[in-house]
DNA sequence: AAAAAGACTTGGAAAAATTTTT
DNA sequence: AAAAATTTTTCCAAGTCTTTTT
């Protein structure tokens, strides 16, 4: 650390904690361009990620008021302990979700933690054991009726008054959000962190038929918290209400990991950490690693591949099943999986935890139907032509004799042994870098193929829309989905319709055009034709009006209308039409799939950035301030910039034996 | 050698913000 | 100006993978 300089404070200028004595912002830089001293610091061996580590700590949720209303028992009004009312509001706050209350695990949970949060000797605790009986005796809805009028106060104040809470709340976090670091350069940055505030309590939700749904999941206090500060930095006070006097869990000083803090989930046993945020350096560097790693393994997968092949046609079955788990995990893209404990967590499954029923063979066309519960319980459904050493040993291995629906496929491997022959092969090489090696060449050659698609070079609607549907392909790689909105159908609906009332336009132009070639007597007879098409097409159905249906409009055409006045109609109407096709055509290509994840995860910025810059769209048309405040380094590339190492780049030159 | 702990990345739903339509 | 629709961010759950412990 600089002795001459003065540590600044944690707190940004401007920020709660501004002190009398004034500070200049020359201590630090404008910018923090590490990628530009990556080189230097990818030398240091042993991981250390700071000298000098500050901030403020976690911040906790304020102490619950209790609201005293009705809550009924067999009938009667009653009031419960402040702590118990609090869990009676998450109960109430889940009547609205039939998927929730209405599930046996989520009831089981609750019913069991919600009596335990009673005093022993209450008559509820002792009286209710039976949990069908507890749901009929105990009568939540006053208490939901009094929450949602609070929200819909909350959601009736004016605008202004709203924008003035939400300012305040971020008045009030301002002063922890940011970390005051030295990254080993002798010099003091200023970084963002992630959110500094602890989870709120509530019940435990989880994805799935999750076993632990519906748990009381604790509000986190003081003492479960550790923090990660430097030595010599001050050790800030838990601050909030109530929280006087109290104490962290622990406070270390270990600079060889990046989190701030941790606590523990009370539900899944698991830790939660507080890390620096997204744009920091920290998380950049181990992004920009991360993508250099799938780069690394674009030179050196062709030998890979042969391997794993070659190890396919091994007499050994470990062998055998190692080879086509890799092959699986290459060419679908699947997720290790790792052994899961369905007590603890939702049943789900990726490559090495598929198990017989998952899998089903048609020996005709050496096609397999994956059909499983994935990361998240997303669905993975997919039937594909496989190499056909890779089918018959999927077979053999799913009809190896003894084996029943239940049992795994990859009964020899496990992501350990996957993973040490991928290492062995690239230093650093996992499973999961194929998943970014495959999105990342994914989206560089669906992005290659803008010459042979018609893309209009000149409008910057059309290259987003191209861009769109490169990402697209990588997040079916991916399977990467999302629900479908509620509102999905009827949006198209009224998006076809839009669609019928410009070819109703179109086709009332090119009639008049028609008509102008006819003589008094056809133009007679055509007139009336069109008045009755007119009158039948425009009036407005009961049915459409409650949709919300556009209704049919026919364009004025007034004597002095000219042939060439309608053409020009005509031209502009068919350029409306075919835009709006490619909406339409565009939202239900999209309606179930999520491009968001492959975007911030998978896809290597610079990939999108360098396509960017060739085709001059602004960078922001095409990633969110998000995706532009985490990928500061991948701005600065150049528009020829290819992830697959060009031939005599350093990384080529490198990489190669 | 296996299991558990620990640390980090990845993921969709829901909330919030913004834009478009009425 | 309100409402509806759409996009973006936040939240925290759920993976992967390495290290440590048994």
């Amino acid at each position: 650390m600089p002795e001459q300089k003065k540590r600044p404070s944690v707190v940004p200028a401007g920020g709660r904690q501004a002190k009398k004595q004034k500070k200049t912002e020359q201590y630090f830089e404008p910018i923090n361009k590490w990628w530009e001293r990556v080189e230097e610091e990818g030398k240091k061996e042993t991981a250390t990620h700071w000298t000098y580590l500050e901030h403020r700590g976690m911040v906790f949720n304020p102490k619950y008021v209790p609201h005293g209303r009705a809550f009924k028992y067999k009938g009667n009004f009653l009031v419960l302990p402040p702590k118990a009312e609090e869990v009676a509001n998450f109960w109430a706050q889940m009547l609205q979700r039939p998927d929730k209350f209405e599930n046996k695990t989520f009831r089981e949970n609750f019913h069991r933690d919600f009596l335990a949060i009673l005093p022993p000797d209450h008559e509820i605790r002792t009286n209710e054991k039976d949990r069908e009986k507890f749901f009929k005796n105990l009568d939540f809805t006053p208490i939901e009726e009094y929450l949602q009028s609070e929200k819909d106060r909350k959601k009736n104040l004016s605008r202004e008054e709203k924008q003035e809470i939400t300012q305040r709340t971020q008045e009030e976090l301002a002063p922890f959000k940011h970390a005051l670091l030295d990254p080993g350069i002798g010099n003091w940055l200023r970084e963002e962190m992630a959110n500094p505030k602890v989870e709120i309590p509530g019940l435990f939700q989880g994805r799935g038929t999750h076993p632990k749904m519906g748990t009381l999941k604790r509000k986190t206090m003081p003492e479960d918290v550790t923090l990660n500060l430097s030595k010599d930095a001050p050790v800030p006070r838990p601050t909030g209400n109530a929280l006087k006097g109290r104490a962290w869990a622990d406070v270390v000083h270990d600079p060889s990991v990046t989190w701030l803090g941790f606590f523990k989930d009370s539900v899944c046993n698991s830790y939660k950490y507080l890390y620096l945020g997204q744009a920091s350096g920290a998380k950049g560097k181990a992004d920009l690693q991360k993508y250099e790693k799938a780069r690394e393994l674009s030179l050196r997968v062709d030998k890979i591949r042969q391997s794993y092949r070659q190890l396919m046609r091994s007499k050994e079955r470990v062998e055998r099943q190692l080879g086509t788990a890799v092959y699986l995990i290459d060419f679908l893209a699947l997720r290790v999986g790792g052994e899961k404990d369905t007590d603890e967590e939702a049943d789900t499954v990726g490559c090495c935890s598929l198990r017989v029923e998952h899998c089903s063979f048609n020996e005709n066309t050496e096609e397999i139907t994956l059909d499983f519960l994935g990361k998240d319980s997303i669905r993975y459904f997919n039937t594909v032509k496989l190499d056909s050493t890779a089918f018959y040993n999927l077979k053999s291995f799913a009809e190896t004799k003894g084996k029943q629906k239940g049992d795994d496929i990859f009964d020899d491997v496990d992501p350990g042994r996957v993973n040490r022959f991928l290492s062995e092969h690239m230093d650093g090489l996992s499973a999961k870098v194929f998943r970014t090696y495959n999105a990342s060449i994914t989206l560089e050659r669906e992005l290659a193929k803008i010459g042979e698609k018609k893309v209009d070079l000149s409008s910057i609607l059309d290259i987003c829309k191209f861009y769109k549907d490169a990402n697209r392909e990588v997040a079916i790689l991916c399977n990467h989905q999302k629900a479908p909105a509620k509102t999905h159908e009827a949006s198209m609906e009224k998006l076809q319709r839009k669609l019928e009332c410009m070819e109703y336009e179109l086709e009332e132009y090119r009639e008049f055009l028609k008509s102008l070639t006819m003589n008094k007597k056809e133009r007679e007879k055509w007139g009336k034709e069109r008045e009755k098409i007119k009158k039948e097409k425009e009036t407005v159905k009961a049915e459409d009006e409650e949709k919300k249906l556009q209704p049919f409009k026919a364009p004025e055409i007034g004597p002095s209308m000219k042939a060439d006045q309608a053409e020009k109609k005509i031209d502009a109407l068919k350029v409306r039409i075919a835009k709006h096709k490619k909406v339409m055509e565009d939202k239900e290509d999209n309606k179930a799939v999520s491009l968001g994840t492959s975007k911030k995860n998978y896809m290597d910025p610079r990939v999108t950035v360098a396509f960017a810059k060739r085709y001059e769209v602004p960078i922001e048309r095409l990633f969110e301030k998000s995706n532009r405040t985490k990928f500061p380094w991948a701005m600065y590339v150049d528009s020829q910039f290819s992830f697959v190492p060009p031939a005599g780049s350093a990384l080529a030159a490198s990489k190669s034996k």
